[in-house]
DNA sequence: AAGTGGTCTAGACCACTCC
DNA sequence: GAGTGGTCTAGACCACTTA
């Protein structure tokens, strides 16, 4: 016996895996049909389908009608980051929050910017530069370009009392975003907003986000020599 | 009426996604039961968990028995990164892959590296340092610390032949990994091997893995500036 | 043509948790 | 105690793909 008996589908997709990790199935074998499975396991085909579809969600097989559930070849673990508000990210470090709204005017934005939102040119959107705070210490400048118009209440909202990035996070809903992380020598502005000397090294994530075909926000946060993105896979 | 009929969870899952962005639900709201909504769509409960169970997964509901499924103030989206092997990253882009195999020698790993991967005090891994090139251009610098003894096959290897990053994700099934993204400044070896002014912005990616308890590897890649990482939300 | 996964249904039982 | 989501079942039909 293997012990206790396969009950649910969290049983069934947990013996998949052994099977995968002891090597009974190579990558690129074909696994057995569900109905096969169901029947060796003594349970319905839909919870041995529910086990194998959080499989391919996980990216270790591939299922396609007629042809089966392959093993895949390499495995693709993907890492899954969430992208927090800023006050709590420091707050989990149980250190004190605050931000500076440095600058905020109508202007018109770079190409790179205009392009990335799909904005006609010469468009002038909000411009709004932000440094956030750790007890006090530079913890993340923030560069921003918000179509106002493409967010109700924007306009009239007061961004040196809530940060634009937590604001947006609880009244802009949106239906996509790009996120992209790059490292960069800081700028003077950059340097001097963090206090550090010019040309340190900042880790950089770049955002912009959509809803519907509206473009909302395009965002760059620099983070001074030190902070980490974490995740498991 | 609101045009085709709603017929499978996906619709359903539409339907719902829509009501939240037209601030039908507001955040912190409860949402109606399965059930209800499923006299309303003309559905089976089931079809309407399945829509529900997906906008739990990405973050946007809590649902709770008893207390129903609440729509969450701050939805925590979250990205996904898949974490490819490097030959293919490099041959995405168009360009021809190549690696040179630096060093490799049995070695004691600093104490940071020998802490992450929880080995005894004073245990020899294999130490290896891999340039890989695209079109003969730097593309990253591998610092890779292995634990032979966790992995078979590993020790008689030949990693100038094929690399180490990719001999391992074919030969090595892991059970849980840590990942880590930061900015940092080119230390004398990596800026030389990457053909870089010492001190030149380097983006780092830190990468360690385990299979059940055994540490398998502790990678560290560091990327020229100008490389990024991107993701959809 | 036939095999496979994708999904829906109707009903059921249970676990959890709020009241 | 009662309402809610979590899950299983048995059966069914369909979409897709390969043979």
């Amino acid at each position: 016996m293997t012990g206790r008996a396969l009950a649910g589908w969290q049983d069934i997709r947990e013996e998949l895996l052994a099977r995968i990790r002891d090597r009974k199935w190579r990558p690129g074998d074909l696994l057995p049909a569900e109905a096969q499975l169901a029947s060796e396991f003594g349970c319905a085909r839909a919870t041995v389908n529910r086990a194998m579809r959080n499989l391919a969600d996980l990216g270790l097989i591939e299922r396609r009608r007629k042809a089966g559930s392959r093993l895949l070849a390499a495995p693709e673990r993907q890492a899954r980051f969430s992208i927090a508000v800023i006050r709590k990210e420091v707050e989990a470090r149980r250190e004190r929050y605050s931000h500076v709204l440095l600058y905020r005017r109508m202007a018109r934005p770079p190409a790179h910017v205009a392009g990335r939102l799909g904005l006609p040119r010469g468009r002038a959107i909000l411009h709004l530069r932000t440094l956030h705070l750790a007890s006090g210490n530079p913890w993340a400048y923030e560069d921003r370009w918000l179509d106002t118009r493409a967010v109700a209440g924007a306009a009239r909202a007061d961004f040196s009392a809530i940060s634009a990035n937590e604001w947006l996070v609880a009244n802009s809903p949106f239906t996509a975003g790009e996120l992209a992380f790059g490292a960069e020598a800081a700028d003077n502005s950059t340097a001097e907003a963090l206090r550090l000397p010019a040309g340190s090294p900042v880790f950089v994530i770049d955002r912009t986000t959509w809803n519907r075909a509206k473009a909302v926000t395009a965002v760059r946060l620099y983070y001074p020599p030190g902070y980490r993105v974490t995740s498991r896979l």
